[in-house]
This record gives C-alpha cells, sequence and structure tokens, in this order.
DNA sequence: ACCTGAACACCGTTCAAGT
DNA sequence: ACCTGAACACCGTTCAAGT
C-alpha cells in the first residue's frame, strides 16, 4: 500500500515521537501512564503500542504477554517511589515516613492496586525494602521476632489503608487541595446522610469515618501502630 | 433454524438447568462461582450466560452492564460470611472472631479483591457490619473516638494482610491442609533462599515472614492489634 | 416482560513476512 | 534483531425482533 520509508518518515514527524528503539522500561512508563489517566481497564496492547508510535505486536518482541508486562508495573512504582530514600533519625518517625512514602505511592497510582497480589515479594525492588526496614530496627536493638512483628503489623495496616480508601478517592487522590476536601466533605455527608435509626453509631461518628475512609487519619494510626509494636519491644 | 421450541426443550434436559425464570441473585450467584473457580479475568458475559444455560444478552435484563454485576459481588461475599453472627461474651475475643471471619470470606474469594476499591461502604451490607462493630464497642463502655479508631486499625490490617498474601497462597487457600503447609514451606524456602550477602536479615527472619506472608500469624497479630487499641480506650 | 440473534467495534495473540 | 500486517478467536454492548 504505502513504502516503508514514508511510514517511517511519517512516523518521525509526529511530535511526540519516541527517538530509536524500544526498551522494556520505555514500555513500562507508557503503560504507567496509561493506568495513572485512565485506569488499568483501559491498559490495552493496542492502545498501549499507539502511544509508543508503533504496531501492537512491537510489545511481543519485549514482553511475552500482557500479563508480564502487568507483574512489572507494581515493582515500578516501587522502586520509583524509593520509600526509604530520606534520613530521619529517630526510629518511630523513621518508619512513620517510610510508610507514609509507600502508601503515598500506591495512591498516586491507583490503578495498579489489583496488581498486587501478583509476585509481591518476589520482586527485587520489594525485598530490598523489606531488607532495609528490617536492618534499621535490628541496628536499633529491637530483636528479629519484634523487628518481624512491627513490620508485618505496619505493612498490612498501610496496604489496608490504601483499600479503605473508596474508588472515588483514590481516583482524585492527585487533585488539588480543594478537590480533596469537597471530596471529604461529600464523605462525610454520605455517612451522615444515613438513617439514624438503621445506623446510629455510623451516623454519630460519620465524622471520624470520613476521615478514615479518605485517609486522612493514616499517619496518626500509623503512628499508634509504630509506637504500641514498639513499646513491646525494648530497644536503644 | 430450528424451532424456538425444541430450544427449550434441550435446554430442559440439560442436566444442571435452571428452573423457571433468571434473577438477579442466580445470576450474582454464578458468576461468584466463576470467579471463585477460574478468577476475575475469566468472568465474561458470554461465559457467565452459557453457565446458566442462557444468550448473553438475558444478563442485560438484569444489570446495566458487566461493572454493574461486578460491583454487587463484594456484597454478595460481605452478606454470605455473615461476619457478626456468633456469640461470643468477651469483647477482645468477639472482636478476634469477626474480623478472622471477615478475613476468612475474603480469603475463599481471592478473585474479588480487585472490587474491594469499588463501592465498599457504600454498599448497605457492609454498613451494617460497620453499625454492629461499633455498637458492640459502645456497649462495652468504649468512647466513639476510641472505637472508630480501633475499628479502623482493625479492618485496615485485616485489608492489608489479604492483599499481603501472595496469589498463590490464596489461589490455594480452599485446598486441604497439607497442600497448605507445602506452599508454606516453598514460600519459607522462597526467603531461605536469597543471596544471604545481599538479603542478611530477610534470610535471617525467613520463617517468620513466610509465616506473615502466608498469613498463619494473622490471628495472633490481630489480637495485639486489638489489645493495644483496647488497653488505650478506658472500658468496662 | 423476558429472552433471542445478528451485528459492531473492540480485545490478546499467532504466524508469516519484511528490512 | 526488530518491527509490520493480516488473521483468528474472542470480548462487551446496541438494536431489532420474537413470544
Amino acid at each position: 500500500m504505502r513504502s516503508p520509508e514514508s511510514a517511517a518518515r511519517e512516523r518521525a514527524k509526529e511530535p511526540g515521537r519516541r527517538a530509536g528503539q524500544l526498551s522494556r522500561l520505555e514500555i513500562q512508563r507508557a503503560a504507567l501512564r496509561i493506568v495513572d489517566l485512565a485506569g488499568l481497564a483501559e491498559l490495552t496492547v493496542r492502545r498501549l503500542a499507539q502511544s509508543l508510535h508503533v504496531t501492537p505486536m512491537a510489545i511481543y518482541r519485549y514482553f511475552p504477554n500482557k500479563a508480564a508486562l502487568e507483574a512489572t508495573l507494581v515493582d515500578l512504582v516501587v522502586s520509583d517511589s524509593a520509600v526509604t530514600a530520606h534520613d530521619t533519625p529517630e526510629l518511630r518517625l523513621w518508619l512513620l515516613h517510610t510508610f507514609a512514602r509507600m502508601r503515598h505511592a500506591l495512591c498516586r497510582h491507583p490503578g495498579i492496586m489489583p496488581l498486587l497480589g501478583t509476585a509481591s515479594h518476589s520482586s527485587g525492588n520489594a525485598l530490598a525494602i523489606v531488607e532495609q526496614v528490617l536492618g534499621r530496627m535490628r541496628s536499633h536493638g529491637i530483636g528479629s521476632g519484634d523487628a518481624t512483628r512491627l513490620f508485618y503489623r505496619a505493612t498490612a495496616f498501610t496496604l489496608g489503608s490504601v483499600v479503605m480508601m473508596d474508588s472515588v478517592s483514590l481516583a482524585h487522590f492527585v487533585k488539588p487541595r480543594p478537590v480533596q476536601d469537597e471530596l471529604r466533605r461529600q464523605q462525610r455527608h454520605g455517612f451522615a446522610a444515613l438513617p439514624k435509626t438503621e445506623f446510629p453509631q455510623v451516623v454519630a461518628a460519620s465524622a471520624a469515618l470520613a476521615d478514615c475512609y479518605s485517609g486522612k487519619r493514616f499517619e496518626q494510626e500509623l503512628l499508634g501502630v509504630i509506637d504500641d509494636a514498639l513499646q513491646a519491644a525494648p530497644h536503644s
């Protein structure tokens, strides 16, 4: 139909064109971009290829299938977030910041939440975080058993708090603060507007519950979880 | 091609045929069955219709689209699990059993985990659980703020612990105990087999970490979370 | 009211071919 | 080695039609 030369020239003319060859990382970044902007359901081999100005089948030179590509996205977010790349001398605050960064990274990429169940700790970057968190606690004199226990509690609490944030809050996490406040207000009104006879406790605690489900009280409660666990563990 | 009469007769002859008309609940149960047996990705309108001995478009008489059907599955599992349908006098054990039942229900239907971010607390059945948990605590003399805080911590920990369980453990959750033990052993070996120079802490704590990721230590740690929160809250 | 059947615009993926 | 193009067996969903 058309000479490949002219096709290449046309591609080169496009404003957002790629420079040179494709790569695994370039594909992953484009995939994450689609997931962030449009959700995991909109991540399609064909659409991904289009965003890279390439034919769908070009993707398969770098990944055996779509699932294999998706599985790498969690690791990409994990390594991007660099949760331990901060220096906080005090142990409890170091842990607070580390897990808060983890949650922040997940909230900014809510589309990957469904992928968390896949290849979680088998990925190198996630394992490196486990290693550093455990090591930090050990170096502060905390025993191996206590360190593992605190890691388990804090990790589960962090992941669970992201799951608890409903999709509305998550989808608008990157939106400006006024929008967040508006959403929280809607949420409180959602709880508060329930029939008081059927859900008296929920209505009475509507403001506090809205804070929990919107993530506003996350850091406060995370610090509580950390302090409770540290209190039970003798350390320097 | 063929008279509708003979088609109906043929359908009636099939062994697992439906009796009479379709219903929302019947469709939901069939959908959950597919998700449990084959995973959420295998839940397809066409396959679902086939399992109900019906044409794909028959589904759309009861649900506006596939997403609306999926959104009801979380609520179905929640109401099936009847997490508060037990009598345990002591408060801390009542809470332990309630959240342990919640986790058990989710582990038995791992396919719905990706749906948790959708319409979580807007569903009536989930709200009823919140109401009962809060009410139980209030009736034991716990203040509203402390009750909400404990609910938040325990819920997030429970959901997070399910997310932490990797897909292997989850997929085989319903399998017999020997298989579970085998999986846990593999998991420990997975941690233990890492390069000791790169991941010394992970290797050293491999057995304990495997217990966390496999869910074996869930109830023990959940009770710790509950007791820590109760200790901070004055109650009878 | 409830279900069917054909059709449309999509999927992921295979296979053979181009340079 | 890297990418294209056509093709296959699927999707969810609309629309018109049957009883």
